[in-house]
DNA sequence: GATGAATGAGTCTTCATTCAT
DNA sequence: CATGAATGAAGACTCATTCAT
């Protein structure tokens, strides 16, 4: 009996704590850390400016919760996904879909993280994907310039190769701020448009797969 | 003569224009846009607050004018790097490196755009990156796995593959982030392994080349 | 039997109030009225928030109660102490005593008035007794010449003599404070020395002493 | 010029210090430290809430600024009045008096230390005071008998008489306090009821008074 | 034109008090 | 009756922006 009694508090505390994380996610997500305010998730979540600060130490510490929690999710799924699986390429592509999988499940997650400002962020992002958005039709015609000459495999999607290309370049800028800049990123330019266009299967591989 | 004056006044004004973006972009990439105060930015140039406000209309402005320079000049690159380029394929790889040679050239510009604070994002990234690292040990071992069975090719270089493919991945997501997730992630990740596996390469070419 | 219940009742509640009183004094002597949380208190009287508002009325009722029965107590024990004693001088010679042994006994009620902060008093008082004891040597210099020059009684303690000189004055200040300042304070001067110099007694007194 | 355009610069920052610390002693000594709040301080002050953190660093700074600066003038108004003085009573007359003066010409000063709060102070001292004064009168009786058996002074002022002994009591016990209890109480009570009746100075000098 | 003192709206955070369980 | 979760009023402090000199 108490510690049916207990348990329900328990579950009653749980639920408010993730009522409040779901209400902090949701303005985290619109505002970023700094334009979110503890008024706007307190509101988010109906309950009282007190009541957030007996969950959570301050608005810091609720930020990197979610954060925390989300990656430990994250290496969780991947971890499930992958467990049981031995060929490395198998592998790998089930890593690769279960990681892109969370992003796709959680999108504020990615807002979170990734978000400044709403309107602030507009007028960056607006003039920042002029930029690409206009780069992207010179490329465009050049991966169709490649076609036509049969450099390029004839059936593939040129949008979807143009996402990669990018992906693959601002991804690896992003690894390398994230790694404090230790390596050369010119240097890293030829393996990376010869992995674009070659890929790292051996030559044994291909011929089988032909 | 008055021509020559105004000229001058424009030279110096243009001048103190610079000193002042120069001093912002070194406090926000230190601090990122929210802690980068007004204060530290005119103490980092040497000039009066009305000063800064004759020449920005407000810290936003002083920001977004030199992301935009940014891009612009980042534009500029490529544009010349690529111009007289009518190969497809060489001209990608020009293009990839000048945008990678730019943030490399311009680490203080990576940092305001992705910074958010330091002693707060150490807290995330360390976090964040203890999960990146304990993966990527994974990762190796399933790469040299690929390479002992004669499925990858035998002389790459394991971490360059490991950092091209999360720059893939991670760079998928964020265009995905800055497109407002029209497409469909998960959709994208066979093509995107499928890509790093074997490139993108017509099999006329890969067999010229071999 | 009812009686006997309700009696049993009132000592549980005596108890009770006593044990919340008792937690009271130790917190608010520890960190003064201010900085004492209602948090602390019910945690060193180890009860719910609620049954200190049950048995006082607010945080401010509490503290007041406490002085208040303190000075019922040193009250009761000033007349217990003098009551039958019909010399005006020893029965002043007793209030004395009693009056300094009550907080002698209660540092804690001494505590809880007086007590500002402890950090923050902490750097009020260093300065305020730096201040003092700076003067102090001095004064004590004064009261050896005193001595050397047999204006001064030879076997005096010196340091009891600063002790009440200082007692004296800053007392006197606090009377004066306390007695909403109805009265000049450097009237009273040359009368406090005076006394400090040679006492109260008649010169009958004095010689019957001698 | 330019060292009197500095100079006059200097003296509007320091009479617009003054003006603040004027203001703030008026309301910390009105309502004591902790509910004096900024905006009663700035209102008192006539100015904006950065103005006042412009010239102190927080409200305890400011605070702490006017209690030690008042210090520093006591030490000195007593070093200037005593500095010249030999002869030791004198000495420790002119000490005390310029002591007692220093807190009579400025009883905000006091105030400012001693507040605790308006409305709650008073319901505190008035039942404080109620106790004081009803021992007082017995006190008085007291003396009263002292005079008529001729032990005390003939024409003493008994209301003098009963400020000092009060204000020995109370400033031992503050000292005693503020020494951090050191020493024991009741064994100075002897010699405070001693000093009280009969003085510190030497027969010799008694007789020669006489 | 340059300066930096002044401003006050806007934030986070605390804590005495209440009241449903 | 006891409890402690919930509340929100109140307060300290920051910092972008303005404007008199």
């Amino acid at each position: 009996m108490r510690t049916k009694g207990k348990v329900k508090m328990k579950q009653l505390e749980q639920q408010r704590r993730d009522e409040i994380l779901s209400a902090a996610i949701k303005v985290f997500s619109r505002k970023g850390f700094y334009l979110a305010t503890t008024d706007a998730i307190i509101k988010e979540a109906k309950i009282g400016k007190g009541t957030m600060y007996r969950y959570f130490k301050n608005k810091e510490n609720l930020f990197l919760e979610i954060v925390l929690a989300g990656l430990d999710e994250l290496d969780e799924n991947i971890r499930m996904a992958t467990d049981k699986i031995k060929d490395p390429i198998k592998n790998l592509e089930a890593a690769v879909h279960t990681y892109l999988l969370f992003f796709e499940k959680n999108p504020l997650f990615l807002d979170m993280i990734v978000h400044q400002q709403s309107e602030f962020k507009k007028k960056v992002s607006n003039r920042y994907f002029e930029h690409f958005h206009g780069n992207i039709d010179k490329i465009r015609t050049i991966f169709k310039n490649g076609i036509r000459k049969n450099l390029i495999k004839k059936n593939i999607d040129i949008d979807n190769c143009i996402w990669i290309l990018t992906g693959m370049v601002n991804g690896l800028i992003f690894n390398w701020h994230a790694d404090n800049k230790k390596f050369s990123l010119t240097q890293k330019a030829s393996f990376l448009t010869e992995t674009f266009f070659y890929g790292i299967m051996s030559d044994k591989k291909i011929r089988e797969r032909a």
